[in-house]
DNA sequence: CTGTTAGCGCGTTCAT
DNA sequence: ATGAACGCGCTAACAG
């Protein structure tokens, strides 16, 4: 006896109902996580039946009237950093571990995001968590037409939570570390200023600079990437300093390669260098980069506490810091 | 006058429809992308009453209909590979530059697999592609419940159309390039032995080293990661022979910083080294690793073709091949 | 060209 | 505890 399928094939609730000889509503009941009321004879046959016809219920439909679909969508600029190779495939695993999946949206530019994102699923997402810059947390409510958004690159308000890096105590660490080797002056390698995390990062540096009585000679603005670090090593507007302050490892590992002590040293010829981000990679041999760093699986622990607990996130724009750590290297 | 909402707030076609003073279907018509038959005064109209009322179609209601969702599966092992980040995120963008979106599936295990079939909206996606290789394309299309996969992990049946780079044309240059400088003997670190692109890489080295004459010393076997590069170059498995050849480059590197000439060389010691993947990081100049690579624009253009013109592809599970190429450095 | 109607698959009243 | 009926938002099919 061959059910009688219409569309796709794929047997539905009203299938399974029919196979058990019961009505529609006492299968969805059975087939429910929540504790329903249903007998336990028919909810045999509802499980049997749903066992026997594969039945796998349609969470698109579902969705339909439970306004939930298990997706988060998570927004990002690119990635093609070598941090975020660290990040995202932790991040991906956990979240599929509380039964939820991952749409990735990536916005290269600000421009056509609010367009784009109609057209597609991610504009159903039950939550948001942004590490793209391009956007501010109300644009990204409306966007997304969603309360639940969590601001990962810095920008927040009142109304939003946010988990950020409290990468002062890293920062603070590393030109300690810096002025306890006699650094006397400095040059400051940035990526984007757009970025607000990038902008906190380098005011940071400044006032720990200051504090230490480490002179400033210059700030280089590079784009974090390895590329950038070897440009600017070699522009005109290097300076001879004591220590080269990078707010990436790629790019301190660019300046290292232009400045390397003979054909190919772990360290600089004429001064310390630190870099951010701690990569794996600087655990390679050839870049001990002295680097700043925080545990991702704290970071990401608090992700998920904000997927699966969103209340306690509610209150009023939490903003969760995770601390970061100094790791000196070969390069200072 | 304001509208009356009833659930989310959110503007429905019956609105659009009411303000418009025309019916639901007339609305759905005139709003559709397709050229469908509505009267010039109406179509302006309703969508004049869109435009005032900031109505955004609910595409989950759409696709419980239209049956499909512009949604794209990647199913993959992990992200954590170096040659991966060069690749996917071009990948998501080209996606996403098609109006379709991405959901990303990561299954570590093939236990991972039996998790995600219990869980998944995933399975209503239009199209999977398969990069991990715990799965089987027929049990693939199980897990997804659609006939729309793309296998590029080198496993595929009759029914599956593929893309797999042509490797035997990059590894018979690189071994090419061993026996012009003179390599008699050789030694192979390799991979996960389950991978069956993996295998078929393996073989390949094999034939092209016996077709050159050139003694294979030994296998080795890792599991392409940095970390096991190392593991093995010092292992008492470990030979001394004219040239080694990895199948990948993070493994390369591992063995290159074990076999220095010197604190810090360019090349190894003893032998010519020759990695696979040819990742952005060979241009980093402390691992100039001679290596393999294909061209990333082509195959990801080939993929966006599946996407766009699946019948091209139905047609008996048809294999696509992108050429791939040897890049020498100094590592050999 | 237009409007009415009938689903898509599911959860959820509301009577029984 | 149960089942009929309705609604979610939208589109396809069918009449007009």
């Amino acid at each position: 006896m061959i059910e009688p399928r219409k569309g796709t094939g794929q047997p539905t609730i009203a299938d399974v109902a029919e196979l058990a000889g019961v009505s529609r509503a006492i299968a969805s009941r059975a087939l429910s996580s929540e504790p329903r009321p249903v007998s336990a004879d028919k909810r045999e046959r509802v499980l049997k039946a749903a066992q026997t016809l594969g039945y796998k219920p349609n969470l698109l439909a579902r969705s339909l009237t439970t306004k939930t679909v298990n997706l988060v969508a998570v927004v990002v600029n690119h990635i093609h950093d070598l941090s975020d190779l660290d990040l995202f495939d932790l991040l991906i695993s956990e979240i599929q571990s509380i039964g939820k999946q991952v749409i990735f949206v990536r916005v290269g530019s600000s421009q056509g995001i609010e367009e784009f994102l109609r057209n597609g699923i991610a504009y159903h997402v039950d939550a948001a968590l942004v590490f793209s810059d391009f956007a501010d947390a109300a644009t990204v409510r409306k966007m997304f037409r969603n309360d639940s958004v969590l601001m990962l690159n810095g920008m927040r308000d009142a109304a939003a939570p946010a988990i950020i890096p409290d990468e002062l105590t890293g920062i603070t660490a590393a030109v300690a570390d810096a002025a306890g080797k006699g650094v006397r002056t400095a040059l400051l390698v940035t990526g984007r200023a757009a970025s607000a995390v990038e902008q906190a990062r380098v005011a940071h540096y400044r006032s720990e600079l200051q504090r230490n009585e480490i002179a400033l000679a210059g700030e280089l603005r590079g784009d974090y990437s390895y590329q950038s670090g070897r440009r600017l090593a070699v522009s005109p507007d290097w300076k001879e300093v004591d220590a080269v302050f990078c707010t990436s490892d790629a790019m301190a590992m660019g300046v290292l390669d232009v400045h390397r002590d003979g054909v190919l040293q772990t360290r600089p010829k004429a001064f310390r260098l630190y870099g951010f981000d701690d990569v794996t990679l600087a655990e390679y041999e050839a870049y001990p980069i002295s680097s700043i760093g925080y545990d991702k699986s704290i970071y990401i622990k608090e992700i998920l506490r904000f997927l699966t607990h969103p209340k306690e996130f509610r209150s009023g724009g939490t903003l969760v810091r995770v601390p970061t750590y100094f790791v000196a290297r070969d390069s200072s």
